[in-house]
DNA sequence: TCCCCGATCTGGACTTTGTCTAATTCCCGG
DNA sequence: CCGGGAATTAGACAAAGTCCAGATCGGGGA
């Protein structure tokens, strides 16, 4: 599968999103790299050739597509939340030094015991995080 | 055991930690609660009746003791970092709507299949967080 | 085609959380 | 009592994100 405009453009409605101009390329952007991306780099890609979109909307249409299930936020450090393309369960390894984001496999990690949720309460997400940084 | 300030000196001195005035203050307000707390509101309980520690120097000593072991970050949502004064093994519970943060037991969470660590690499923790919310 | 109107986008001011720095204060050993 | 290194301080600063009032877009109907 390309990711064209067009094809972001079929996602987005896919997902009950207005594709207009700006969502297109931020969805562009994310998918197209399959990468974990702050909301700073998606700036950044936005606008490389011109100035194209402004800071309110890559807020705006983050968490837009956050709300919509299209990505999901990773918290891996105050002031250091990345948007993932990757909606399947899976975790997280990040290297503290680097600040290097990387996946686990959810297939091959089994998380068992843990208690019922309060009453009701439904899950948003669960997510493993492993901090790891290079050895003294 | 009794969170004295006496005995929050002797817990500082034991994670070769120098147990000034204002230390102490801070250990005692994270232990004496055996709860989650914000650097705000560590803030808030030291300085309650009269402004005795700055800023600065709660941040310096949560990083502090931090490093020295004797608290654990727990990352659950940007601009929401909290200081846990429990440093056993366990997992947290985070309830989006009211910010609510609490303790899952490691002893009844069985997690297996971690992949191997990149060559060098350390843990310097794991934290499986799981995210929940009141049923829409 | 043209117009209208709600949806969207925008710049910029603002807030919050945390960092930095240079100056001061504390306190211990001599 | 004194000197000096460790600790603390106020306040300026930085980074990430929020908010708002006004401008702009673009699709449907005349």
């Amino acid at each position: 599968m390309h990711y064209t405009r067009d094809n972001m453009a079929t996602l987005l409605r896919g997902h009950d999103i207005n594709p207009t101009h700006q969502r297109i390329e931020i969805a562009h952007a994310l998918f197209s790299r399959q990468e974990h991306l702050s909301a700073d780099q998606v700036m950044a890609i936005v606008n490389t050739r011109h100035s194209e979109t402004s800071k309110a909307t890559v807020y705006n249409t983050l968490k837009l597509f956050l709300d919509k299930g299209l990505v999901r936020e990773v918290i891996v450090d105050p002031s250091k939340v990345f948007y993932d393309p990757n909606t399947l369960p899976h975790h997280h390894l990040y290297e503290v030094d680097t600040g290097k984001l990387s996946d686990i496999d959810a297939m091959h990690v089994r998380i068992s015991g843990l208690p019922d949720l309060p009453d009701g309460m439904v899950t948003e997400g669960i997510d493993l995080i492993v901090r790891v940084r290079r050895a003294a």
